[in-house]
DNA sequence: CTGTTAGCGCATTCAC
DNA sequence: GTGAATGCGCTAACAG
């Protein structure tokens, strides 16, 4: 595999002349660049991106770690930070920890190794500390973990309060929805601001905790059917869209109408509220903003662009479905 | 940032020595180890992978390269192949090439720039003769792109044969399908050998042509529209799990019943089979297996292991489900 | 078992 | 404008 040199020897010229070439920077003669051209075109030659990452110490990667590749959520937020990275000139590692904390710390040291030139980090399986001391481009979706850490995340609290007034408009006095146990975070606002809406209007809250380590939908099955059992009485629901599709799912099999005797609300917006027979109204989450601004802080960040915020938050809204 | 020359140095070592420490090979003695270590911790030195990269000509990174992440089907891929390169010491590297061929050339190019140690294909925009010339290791899903390029793919034909044998089964008489217009691949077969089943059966069987280009939900759903516009008859379809899942929401607004007036058999078995109020009957492709065939393939490229067959066929099944 | 040496392939000075 | 020199940080081969 020729190198810059061999190309250099061909066309009779100097490393410095041809790296000029390669980079299209600094002053080269018409007819230097033309000989040079020719021999590598001759040579086949390709600059080798592991020395370059060397010579410049970057190499244009930035990792996402998140807790499930697979989970719609997730999918849509890395197609979309996959292609502003791209447009930027960069390119995405993704990192699944599964819910592991040993995975994280590993795609952690990464950053440190400098297996890659930034982190957007959408899991929080570690100590505030962990991610502070990993000194280096790191932002963070949902979740705040210090001073210059960026963190990017939609507005929870608006969130909670579109689906409980929704559900509130249309009649709903028993409603449920399924939290989170033991984290912390600001995507659980959304499920405080909801039941302050709906209990200063007198309208039952029940909340069923599930687990936060399992994002599939095995999990959620199981909380509706708990849901059902312990409550039968419900007449509205709130959670993540899988959630959601698990709660019509488990009505359809005991023959509980959607939306006359059971009104459905989604968090996400996510594709899967919109491909099964009804719609399912969802407060919307603006994923591909939150891409945008995700990666550029972690851009600005590695580029030593100056930030003037360490918070973004964006905007949700509701979407009209089938189900509320 | 500390280098392993302050490390030697700090230890009174030489730089093999540290090396080895560094890389837990080859004999160090105890004592020297130590030092070493304590050297390394009290510098907080941690190895730079670009110079290693370099000194190795290798960085463990594969790319992934999809026409689209966020599809369900290729990010249940994508998540068991990450977890797969990973146990193998690799990170993975994801590209979305929104079906345009100029993407796809570009993370091509990756390779031959050895930013990347090996590529996994999903997509196929170019001619078979690029894909050759990129001269590394690459492996292709469902494309037979030439001797020394292995591919893996699932049984197409047996999964074309379980749908059309479970819907003759159930007795229908007229079925539609899907078909991807203009495209040669293997996953093509399982419409073909489906319509030849039911054909020598005195089924009547449909096909509805439907953009390759576009594997979003609107475009099923298009599709399904005019199926039913044009074939209002029709008492059995198959199709991809989304076009199922668009076939069933159509189905839903027209008044038709599934499974009684309509059965509707799904391929890939991916979990938008499972989510809704319905589970799907589906041809389930072994995602996890083809994950592990596909990364093992460019493993053994990579690490020069000699591989004996070009070509992996995974087994298919159907699973039962409420629409079929 | 250990330290020294020589690259890895390119970018980036700096004289010329 | 250009070429030669130096360094990026580490690995690997080698002599000791």
């Amino acid at each position: 595999m020729a190198n810059i040199r061999d190309v250099a020897e061909r066309a009779g010229a100097g490393l410095g002349t041809v790296s000029r070439v390669i980079n299209n920077s600094g002053y080269v003669s018409a007819e230097a660049r033309l000989r040079i051209e020719k021999a590598m075109e001759e040579l086949e030659f390709t600059p080798n991106q592991m020395a370059r990452n060397l010579g410049r110490q970057s190499n244009n990667l930035v990792a996402i770690i998140v807790p499930n590749i697979s989970h719609p959520f997730f999918g849509d937020y890395i197609k979309h930070a996959e292609m502003e990275l791209y447009l930027r000139g960069y390119k995405t590692v993704v990192c699944d920890t599964m819910q592991r904390s040993d995975r994280e710390q590993e795609f952690l040291d990464m950053l440190r190794r400098r297996a890659v030139d930034g982190i957007i980090l959408s899991t929080h399986a570690l100590e505030d500390e962990e991610y502070r001391k990993a000194k280096g481009p790191i932002v963070s979706m949902e979740q705040r973990l210090g001073r210059g850490i960026p963190m990017v995340c939609s507005d929870h609290p608006k969130g909670g309060r579109l689906a409980a007034q929704r559900l509130e408009e249309r009649g709903c006095r028993y409603v449920a929805q399924f939290t989170e146990a033991g984290v912390v975070k600001p995507a659980n606002a959304r499920y405080v601001a909801f039941a302050e809406y709906l209990e200063a209007r007198k309208v039952t809250v029940y909340e069923i905790p599930t687990n936060y380590n399992r994002l599939d939908f095995a999990n959620y099955l199981e909380a509706a059917n708990k849901l059902f059992n312990k409550q039968p009485q419900i007449d509205g629901f709130f959670g993540v869209d899988m959630a959601a599709c698990a709660v019509l799912k488990v009505a359809h099999q005991r023959g509980i109408h959607v939306p006359e005797k059971l009104k459905v609300v989604g968090y996400d917006g996510s594709m899967i509220t919109e491909i099964g027979p009804q719609n399912i109204t969802a407060v919307v989450q603006p994923i591909r903003e939150m891409a945008q601004h995700s990666v550029a802080a972690v851009v600005d960040l590695i580029e030593n662009r100056p930030r003037l915020r360490d918070e973004t938050i964006l905007d949700v809204y509701l979407r009209e479905g089938d189900t509320a």
